[in-house]
DNA sequence: GGTCGGTGCTTCGAAGTCGAAGCATGTGGT
DNA sequence: ACCACATGCTTCGACTTCGAAGCACCGACC
């Protein structure tokens, strides 16, 4: 009997529903923190922390921060601008490519970060690893990065669908 | 000088990045899927599923179905409201007490559910489980269970920080 | 050197999202 | 019965988000 209905046994849809519960609550939570003690959203700490820590200049092309974060190019100009407004980054068009726009954290968007950094790692140690039992945290890490890569390999559309793969 | 920077190894920030990005590239997926093929968002989506599979009697209050989708109760309104206008919920006022909503899903809602849940299913499949080889699935829905309680059970706010600040 | 497709970013309009305020109904205390 | 407060949902305005269209610049090829 083809049983129409899914093949997706109740653990795999449990991990799915899991995964997204506890994603959507989490960042719930850690965007809480950031507006409180930062006036930051999630996305604009997300740009401020990879331009703060991840660059050993301070600075990345705006195509680049946007790979970084999921987000679409037209929110990052949109969020750039705010950031800028604000006087967290300033935005210069690069030299050897006119087209290419530098985002460069200024000091106070500096001193940002590490203002609302301890808050929020806080949070993450009281929502997520405290709920996990010793190397728990270390499964998990260990589970969700060669899914994270299999993601960002696989094509966004078109092979999602039908029999095949 | 201080490391006053967090204190969290490498380890507990890698599952933290992980797990949001895992979970913002799916989400993302699963609403391309969703739009294509039943023209619903992924909020739209939960709120018929829930209706239609987890109800016996395919109806729920507003608040029991705020409750259900980490959502806030103006943007229920809203899609509730969405639905109803493509005719795959209705809304009545509940007999029992004049203030609560019931909805409650259409034949055409059902339908619309039957509809995309076999391609939601191979997203899910395709995106998530195809890259966990074995038990690795269960081992990550063992995992984010206790998580997902704990932060059910978490105050929202305010308990985020204790020494400090 | 001029045109042409490709790339990087921005602008624009439509939709979704949230919190606060508002309205109507229920409940408990006096 | 009355009043005050609680509860359930909606409305409102402000903000964010996205994709499509647009602009400016680059590189390559004739």
């Amino acid at each position: 009997m083809p049983s129409d209905p899914p093949r997706l046994d109740p653990v795999q849809l449990g991990a799915y529903f899991a995964l997204m519960d506890v994603a959507g609550m989490l960042r719930h939570r850690v965007e809480q923190q950031l507006k409180e003690e930062g006036d930051l959203s999630y996305v604009q700490f997300q740009l401020l922390a990879r331009l703060a820590l991840d660059s050993t200049d301070g600075s990345a092309r705006m195509t680049d921060l946007a790979d970084g974060v999921v987000y679409s190019r037209s929110g990052l100009t949109y969020q750039v601008g705010l950031l800028e407004k604000a006087g967290l980054v300033t935005r210069a068009a690069s030299q050897e490519d006119e087209r290419v726009v530098v985002v460069t954290v200024t000091e106070e968007g500096r001193s940002r970060v590490r203002t609302v950094l301890p808050g929020h790692v806080d949070v993450v140690r009281d929502q997520l690893v405290a709920a996990l039992p010793g190397a728990g945290i270390g499964q998990l890490a260990d589970l969700l990065a060669p899914v994270r890569d299999h993601m960002r390999a696989a094509p966004p559309r078109s092979a999602a669908t039908r029999r095949g793969r």
